[in-house]
RNA sequence: GGGCCUAUAGCUCAGGUGGUCAGAGCACAUCCCUGAUAAGGAUGGGGUCAGUGGUUCGAAUCCACUUGGGCCCA
């Protein structure tokens, strides 16, 4: 007889092999052609809302693998809560204005680009940024990332442009927008200003020259003229020279090489000094911070004081170690100019030459004019030394000139101003930062920040509508003026700030001094500023979004960004954070843990993992590694939650081939189920109240972590090896094979709805091939976590099993000798002898003596004490082992060893067991 | 150059307030099974906890410095 087709084996078409690349794709048809994400938010339509604001991309380029890890994440966050029963509606965003895309833009247009108007400019732009749109979003949808894919916010959208000229209108109002002013590259060759991004540096020859400041004032004694020693390549800056920078890190002294003069510089830099004079010093003397401090400098020509401070950027590498601050000419100069309140000057004109101010050289251009200020500061005698020197300088992109630093009237936000800075920082401590160093960093970048320079001088952005009486030179922004252009721009769109005329903008608006002759504003507001209002623009103009978000999780690189951005408006405003908590990630480095870069070849892209392993497999790795630090990636990696995914694939696989004959009418009351069921409920309890804990902590590795543990130590090698036997063995519908099945019945919808954040594509798969059909909910997505029933907690079968586990390990050891002492092969050739001296254990063993060969599945296991001769003999702590060939013959059926097998003469070669299965066969 | 973060077996991770803390899973090797089968099970070998120096009776765990890496600035 063919006993084999009376066993009960596993049976399913769920597929081994995932084969993801091909089959991801139909999953997603299938959610976007049944709504199925839409469905999910409308059966939550009334329950609690958790809101993750989704901080937008740059519609630029393809995702990269930073973006996936993102957006994944999101996701988990999105699909968890949705499974907690939570209203979470996920709108993704792109950032669609500034420099990148109108760059660009104009690169394609050549040499076009120049007489092509801002208007039409404008409109490449909006094209190119939504050709990018419409492709990250396709590569978005297609790593399962659930979302309103179809009405994303968009900052270059009408509403939303509008909404940011609002917002900046409603800050001029609460007065934190002022106007002043800022350096910034210009290219005088162009006539335009240039962003960091559209400077190249290449080699230049500069003068290098040493100045002597004169010091007035003093508590340094010297016999002679006391100087302060500069050193600079840019001697046209220093007619706006207002200050010397001293560092608090270095040493200074005197020194003189002439017992007339002293010159005060960085002691470490005397050497090169007396080297380069090709003189030694003839008088050295060390001076204190407070001598330093004492110092009253005047500047070489001009009638003014060149004040002492103090800044970290004053190094000494090359020079004296004491810096010449000119606040108009760079960027370092200006900040410490603000710090000190220096004056700002910036006698340049727009094509480089000097401008009145400058008497001297007027109308000189400025690298022309430092031959001239060389000779001068040499014919009066503070000059003292002169060389040619080779550096990198910025140079246009463009026309490939030098260009300069000067400063141009800009609009700043006033962030250092101290209420608003107060109440950020308290704001801060209202939030949550996971992790938790988060507040620490964002903290000190709130406490050092100077104030936000808005403007820009760009075509793709929004303009700031401002207006300036040509008559009285009044400028107006917010006021009566700002809400009549908002109005405007909320009708018509901010386009026509650049195609009308501003006499048709002005509508019936007039100066307090009377005058109706205006002047538009031609900046543009910085994009940072663009998504840093989204909480207004999206949050509080969306029915299905409110703020404060419940959560913004981005990089970690948002704490000078975005998470800033959105922090100052949200401030000024509502006096609010625009966040409850703020999540960030580590950035995606390669296996050995370095930054990827096309030069380095090492760079992995999203497509290509989904297209070598698929989705699931880049989801499974986001929650493999700890994404709240830097993460790694590469093949072998990858190779590796391969080998995890198939593991959870498999063990998912088992519990439905092992199902195929039960149905909810097949449950068995929790009293009913035996001790193992019972015991792998109890697991499942204390693993389901993990998972939950952990989810709602973001602590996503651990939620792997607990369900790969569980899936691999509980499941798979013991729960799931030992349950064989009763499973294909047993009466169909008997007791202990219903009472397993009701167990994995609830370990099937209990993991497969906690996996699906994670591996959402797989879920989806099991849940088509087993529950669709059995509960007629189309999707896992359409369902809540399954309640935890209280009576799974059973601290007494944990206890037994803690005890029957840890003999099984006992036994597990005894039996490997035996097979490697050739005594058997299969463990169910073995019969156990057990004994301890331990009453506790031996108590638990006598009274799971009749199961003790399933747990440890052999033929027979016996707990009495024992001669060990004639025995494979083990011995560990308490725990006394021995093996021996099972006793009986291999029941052909069960391929149990048993003495009554050959009992029935019409089945020879069965035992008594399987005979009895046999019977209602 | 500065701020923040980071360094534990081949890989991914555990190791509150210092004293069985040198762990887990996977991978690997060897063996078993062939009724989860391009699956399943068992046993085993792997680390001077980046380095140096301190504090301490005692440090992976605290401190300092160094080195490597990352993010943000300069």
């Amino acid at each position: 007889m063919d006993y084999k087709s009376t066993l009960n084996l596993p049976s399913t078409s769920f597929p081994m092999k995932a084969n993801l690349p091909q089959r991801e794709p139909d999953f997603i048809k299938f959610w976007i052609d049944n709504k199925i994400y839409e469905k999910a938010l409308s059966l939550k339509n009334k329950n609690k809302r958790y809101i993750l604001h989704d901080g937008p991309p740059y519609a630029n380029g393809h995702i990269h693998i930073g973006h996936a890890l993102n957006k994944i994440l999101k996701d988990i966050v999105v699909k968890n809560k949705l499974l907690e029963g939570y209203y979470s509606p996920f709108v993704p965003g792109w950032d669609c204005h500034g420099l990148p895309i109108e760059l660009n833009v104009t690169k394609n247009l050549g040499p076009n680009a120049k007489t092509t108007p801002f208007s039409e400019i404008r409109k490449l732009s909006r094209e190119y940024a939504q050709k990018f749109i419409d492709i990250q979003r396709e590569e978005f949808i297609r790593l399962g990332v659930f979302g309103i894919w179809d009405k994303p916010y968009l900052t270059m959208s009408k509403e939303y442009e509008a909404n940011i000229a609002k917002v900046l209108v409603n800050l001029a109002d609460k007065g934190v927008i002022y106007k002043g002013e800022k350096p910034i590259h210009w290219c005088f060759h162009c006539g335009t200003a240039l962003a960091e991004a559209e400077i190249e540096y290449y080699e230049k020859e500069s003068p290098a020259i040493y100045v002597k400041f004169p010091v007035k004032e003093s508590k340094v004694n010297v016999d002679g003229k006391l100087f302060v020693l500069i050193w600079t390549t840019t001697p046209w800056t220093l007619p706006g020279n207002v200050a010397l920078a001293f560092s608090e890190e270095l040493e200074y002294v005197v020194v003189s090489f002439d017992g007339k003069e002293y010159y005060v510089l960085a002691k470490n830099l005397v050497n090169e000094v007396s080297y380069k004079l090709g003189k030694d010093p003839s008088y050295l003397k060390d001076i204190s911070m407070e001598d330093v401090k004492s110092l009253k400098v005047f500047h070489p020509f001009e009638s003014r004081e060149s004040k002492v401070v103090f800044s970290e950027h004053v190094v000494s590498d090359t020079g004296t170690g004491i810096v010449h601050i000119a606040p108009g000419h760079g960027i370092e100069d200006y900040e410490v100019g603000v710090r000190y309140g220096l004056l700002l000057l910036s006698p340049v004109d727009d094509e480089g030459r000097f401008t009145e101010e400058v008497s001297e050289w007027k109308g000189i251009k400025v690298f022309e004019a430092n031959k001239l200020i060389v000779e001068y500061l040499d014919k009066i005698g503070v000059l003292l030394h002169y060389e040619s020197y080779k550096h990198q300088y910025p140079h246009c992109w463009r026309c490939k000139n030098p260009v300069i630093f000067r400063t141009k009237p800009q609009w700043f936000f006033n962030v250092s101003e101290k209420f608003i800075k107060s109440k950020a920082l308290e704001e801060i401590n209202n939030v949550k930062w996971v992790p938790s160093w988060g507040k620490n960093r964002i903290e000190s970048m709130v406490k050092n920040r100077t104030d936000w320079c808005l403007s820009r001088q760009r075509a793709w952005g929004v303009p700031i509508p401002a207006i300036t009486c040509k008559k009285c030179g009044k400028t107006y922004l917010g006021g009566s003026w700002g809400k009549h252009i908002v109005e405007i721009f909320l009708r018509d769109g901010v386009d026509v700030w650049f195609e009308k005329s501003i006499k048709d903008l002005l509508g019936d608006f007039k100066c307090d001094c009377g005058g109706n002759d205006f002047e538009k504003e031609k900046d543009i507001v910085d994009v940072w500023f663009d998504s840093g209002v989204s909480s207004f623009c999206v949050l509080d103009e969306r029915e299905e979004l409110s703020s404060p978000a419940d959560l913004y999780l981005e990089g970690s690189d948002q704490h000078r960004g975005w998470f800033q951005s959105s922090l100052w408006p949200s401030i000024a405003i509502k006096g609010k954070a625009p966040y409850k908590n703020v999540l960030t990630h580590g950035f995606v480095l390669d296996e050995q843990g370095r930054a990827m870069h096309k030069s380095l070849g090492n760079v992995v892209s999203p497509e290509e993992v989904i297209k070598k392993y698929g989705a699931d497999v880049l989801r499974l790795w986001v929650v493999s590694e700890d994404f709240t630090e830097d993460l790694r990636i590469g093949d072998h990696i990858l190779e590796k939650v391969v080998d995890a995914y198939r593991k959870i694939r498999n063990t998912f696989r088992y519990m439905i081939a092992n199902l195929y004959d039960f149905s909810e009418n097949d449950k068995l009351p929790y009293s009913k189920l035996t001790d193992i069921d019972k015991w792998v409920l109890d697991r499942l309890y204390s693993v389901s109240k993990n998972l939950i804990e952990y989810y709602d902590n973001f602590e996503f590795n651990k939620v792997y972590r607990n369900i790969y543990d569980f899936f691999n130590i509980e499941l798979s090698s013991f729960y799931f090896d030992v349950l064989k036997d009763r499973l294909y063995t047993g009466k169909r519908d008997g007791i202990k094979r219903r009472s397993s099945q009701t167990a994995m019945y609830y370990l099937l919808s209990f993991m497969v709805k906690f996996v699906s954040p994670i591996l959402s594509f797989t879920s989806e798969d099991v849940w088509h091939h087993f529950f669709k059909d059995r509960t007629g909910i189309s999707s896992v997505f359409l369902t809540e976590y399954d309640t935890i029933p209280d009576e799974w907690n059973n601290k007494e079968i944990r206890e037994n099993f803690d005890t029957v586990l840890y003999v099984r390990e006992v036994v597990l050891k005894a039996l490997d000798i035996a097979r490697r002492s050739e005594v058997i092969n299969s463990s169910l050739e073995a019969k156990v002898y057990i004994d301890t001296s331990n009453k506790k254990i031996k108590e638990i063993l006598e009274y799971y003596k009749d199961s003790l060969w399933e747990f440890f599945i052999v033929s027979q296991c016996v707990v009495e004490s024992f001669d060990p001769s004639n025995l494979i003999y083990y011995e560990e702590e308490e725990i006394r082992v021995g093996v021996s060939k099972a006793e009986g013959k291999k029941c052909e059926r069960c391929w149990i060893y048993s003495t009554t097998v050959g009992s029935n003469p019409d089945h020879p070669t069965i035992c008594s067991k399987c005979l009895e299965a046999l019977c209602n066969f």
